[in-house]
DNA sequence: ATTAAAACATGACATTTGTCAGTTCTAGTG
DNA sequence: CACTAGAACTGACAAATGTCATGTTTTAAT
């Protein structure tokens, strides 16, 4: 298991990328790596983050509470997705909880640390802008999906973003499993009515499951379905 | 008028202020003002900016196109806001449309000016970092009123505002005077159906209007709806 | 293997929201 | 001023979605 942020592969796919040798060993000796269980929370909306999670592998929910006590998942975040950036960067409390949907392994890196290159690293500061940039742009998108297409649609895209998001294993099955709940608080809509819409996804032979784990069987019928066909 | 923007009172508003005197006057000799028509369009999505707009005054929507035909507009920009930061900054085509809801002063500034200063002024990329880090914030917040609040919230919400954002006239009436159609594009229901409730909402004595415009009576009941009563 | 708890599933029904069709109002133009 | 196009409005109905109640299956712990 390889330790050090400068040999660290996961890096490529976020911000540190940017860093300089030096900026990454000071990171490599502040950092900690911690374990989290399926289940474990990371963080909770409101917490003050004195840090950002750098996930090295499995996946992370981000969601947030609204007032009738629904939890709506905002984001999954993966393999070299680093959470917490936006709080710590704003100085503020995170406007999200994190709760770790698979076995996990992150990296915990002090905010002092961040907050130091981003001063006087220009180029580490713009990679940084350009990752929440991307995010921006995905959430304007999620916005758009939320308020103008069905939950039947949102179910159906939901299913083709964990496929090309997270893969399939051996047998055609998804490989990240999520709980009907999480799904339906990923589309925004009521567990009961995202179970329906799965049940008759599997009725029509759109998707195929065992248990709790599901499959994409006919991919063009869900695109078209989103499309509104 | 002043044109000038070493002296212009908007750029504390945005990530300008971060400037040097010197970059300010880059800033100010690349810029061309320019005057739109409540109506005109700014920029369409898909095009690729070459620049990014700074909201002297007046108010535009920026919005986005859904598969079914309509506009869900993600975010009102007003005096001293930025707008194409995003797109230029990820140097992709911009994913929203931008058009006047009331007439506006804008100052166009060259993408190259904002480039090279993101590249040698981190103090100005962290500037600008903040800002979206901000509007990301704001975008997840909508995300979650989107999916966990009804129409009716929704809209009690989007008067809300209006107020807090924009203020009233002497007469009570909200400042910025938006649409039937523009308002339900906001909380992303058919205009019929905003209608319907703005209707209601004046029958039960929440809001009084006079033709187009509205304005906010009991905002007491307005914000006890939203968080569910 | 047994069992309790959690997750999944389904039916019945209420509520919310969208759609379509048509009417009234209003601002701007010749 | 009359006229017209677009906006605002209303009703009736259909479709989508949420809620509650209840039963079944799966999972995980003992």
């Amino acid at each position: 298991m390889e330790s050090r942020c400068e040999n660290c592969i996961v890096r490529q796919f976020n911000a540190l990328r940017a860093m300089s040798k030096e900026e990454l060993k000071k990171v490599s000796d502040s950092k900690t790596v911690k374990k989290i269980k399926k289940g474990q929370s990371l963080f909770e909306e409101g917490e003050k983050l004195n840090g950002v999670f750098c996930v090295r592998n499995g996946v992370s929910k981000l969601s947030k509470l609204s007032a009738n006590g629904k939890d709506q998942i905002v984001k999954l975040a993966s393999t070299g997705e680093v959470m917490g950036q936006r709080s710590v960067i704003a100085e503020e409390t995170t406007n999200l909880s994190a709760v770790a949907v698979s076995d996990m392994e992150v990296c915990f890196i002090p905010k002092e640390t961040i907050i130091n290159t981003l001063h006087t690293n220009p180029n580490f500061t713009l990679e940084v802008l350009r990752h929440i940039a991307h995010d921006l742009k995905e959430a304007d998108d999620v916005i758009v999906n939320m308020s103008q297409k069905t939950v039947k649609q949102r179910i159906a895209e939901a299913f083709l973003y964990l496929k090309n998001n997270f893969g399939e294993d051996d047998e055609g099955f998804l490989a990240l499993t999520l709980s009907r709940e999480d799904i339906a608080n990923v589309v925004g809509t009521a567990t009961e009515s995202a179970i329906r819409i799965i049940s008759e996804f599997k009725k029509e032979g759109y998707i195929h499951g065992s248990g709790k784990r599901l499959g994409i069987k006919d991919e063009r019928k869900l695109k078209d379905m989103i499309e509104g066909f």
